[in-house]
DNA sequence: CGTTCGCTTGACGTCTCTCAATGCGGGTGG
DNA sequence: CCACCCGCATTGAGAGACGTCAAGCGAACG
């Protein structure tokens, strides 16, 4: 974990261009966003980068490689909540609310920064479109958690993962590691079903009968979408509560 | 619905005084925040406040009664995402995104005032504190919706049902509406069923148990619960996630 | 006083889970 | 370079939680 000595944010970062198509923000803005002071660091495949209950003093934004937020029941029961794609900040959050409710793990090898929740609330203070930009990167967030809620509460088990499919499918799109129909989906069957609320065998099954309907295909983590249009009807799927600039894929 | 002659937010009101607590504000803030304008409006039991789809320019805050908040499959099936009680700003996130990603419906007759999102924004922009308040109580919001995921991906409808009974009864009694393990739940089965994910024959099963178990009980929409330490048990509920100042009932 | 809505109950069906075993592939160490 | 693991995917059989369908009942309401 290293101070950096440039600019963190470079103008390009897909955090950014995720928050100005957003929000407009000015030259100004957008250049103390992209002075804020981070720590990089790497995390290796499936490993922790905040635990439930820790108290934070930075937020971390996804870089490079994949994450996953969940909680667990007092069991041990696991219920990831969200996905992750490189560019999201994923634990905006918790400069507002102090201690992580849930925990966060990556799910390949990833990269992350740091930044001090002080330096985000200066920013954030300073700009009041800033503020506003991070407030409403939160929302989106929430946006997608009661999605998720719709999935899991009221769609079967097909649906569920077709849904799902797609999700991520189109914000992986949106960050450009989408093409022609192939992604790479840094997920074991058993974090699937964490994510679903299935059990790993039943997402086995699942995933056998979209592969047998000729809605996807894959070998290993790579995944090819044979036919959108089917999946995006097999899941209900309908993009508008991602808040993306573009249509679907 | 009237437009108010005066200050609408008195300092009695249960937002401001949720908002206080959870985020320092001065009496500067709190006076501007008291001073918004708004339009009151009385909504009749199960009718429509916001429509999913529906352009917003103003949010509503629930004065009194309660809401719901669901989103709706292609199909049809309902999916309550949260429930309201008063003081709550049921639709702050619409300063923000613009566009309801949802409905919200009263739940019994209700009281609300909507106030313009230009109003809103102003306060915001114009204190720092109040805009990031705001920010913070969607992020209220938003970890709610979490725990509701981890109830209805994870928890079989028995312990279900209990958690959603111990977080109503806990936000009631933030406000000031639960007495002596006593409460209105204005809900019927099938929207505890739209809210858990479950059918509402299967609701009144579990419903039945948790009365022969001896942890609660109800005459209509009467609930009483008899044994607080035994639901809290059987829900797996852990109150950190509703950040509320004071520990359970 | 009929109608309607919500609660309740029974019988039956099925989606999803559990348990358990097999296979596969990629890393690792000898 | 091969043998051995270990984690993950896959399969099968059987069980159980929850859903569906349908009917009866009571209270609220026009």
């Amino acid at each position: 974990m290293n101070v950096r000595r440039q600019p963190v944010l470079g103008a390009d970062n897909p955090f950014l261009r995720k928050l100005s198509y957003r929000s407009r923000l000015s030259a100004a803005e957008l250049a103390a966003l992209a002075a804020l002071p981070s720590d990089e660091e790497r995390v290796r495949s499936r490993g922790y980068i905040v635990r439930q209950g820790e108290a934070m003093k930075r937020s971390c934004l996804l870089v490079d490689g994949f994450a996953a937020r969940y909680k667990l029941t007092a069991d041990g029961e696991r219920q990831i909540v969200s996905f992750h794609v490189p560019g999201d900040f994923i634990d905006l959050h918790t400069v507002m609310l102090k201690v992580a409710d849930h925990s966060i793990g990556t799910l390949g090898d990833a990269r992350i920064d740091w930044v001090p929740h002080t330096a985000l609330l200066d920013v954030a203070t300073a700009h009041d479109a800033v503020g506003l930009a991070f407030w409403k990167d939160t929302l989106v967030d929430a946006s997608i958690g009661r999605e998720w809620l719709l999935n899991i509460g009221q769609r079967d088990a097909y649906a569920r993962l077709a849904h799902l499919i797609c999700e991520i499918a189109t914000r992986l799109a949106a960050v450009g590691l989408y093409r022609e129909g192939r992604f790479q989906l840094m997920v074991t069957q058993t974090e699937l079903a964490d994510a679903t609320g299935l059990t790993p065998v039943h997402i086995n099954r699942t995933l056998q009968k979209l592969r047998a309907d000729g809605l996807i295909s894959n070998r290993g983590t790579e995944f090819h979408i044979e036919d959108w249009r089917a999946l995006v009807e097999a899941g209900g799927f309908d993009v508008s509560y991602l808040y993306l600039p573009e249509p679907a894929p």
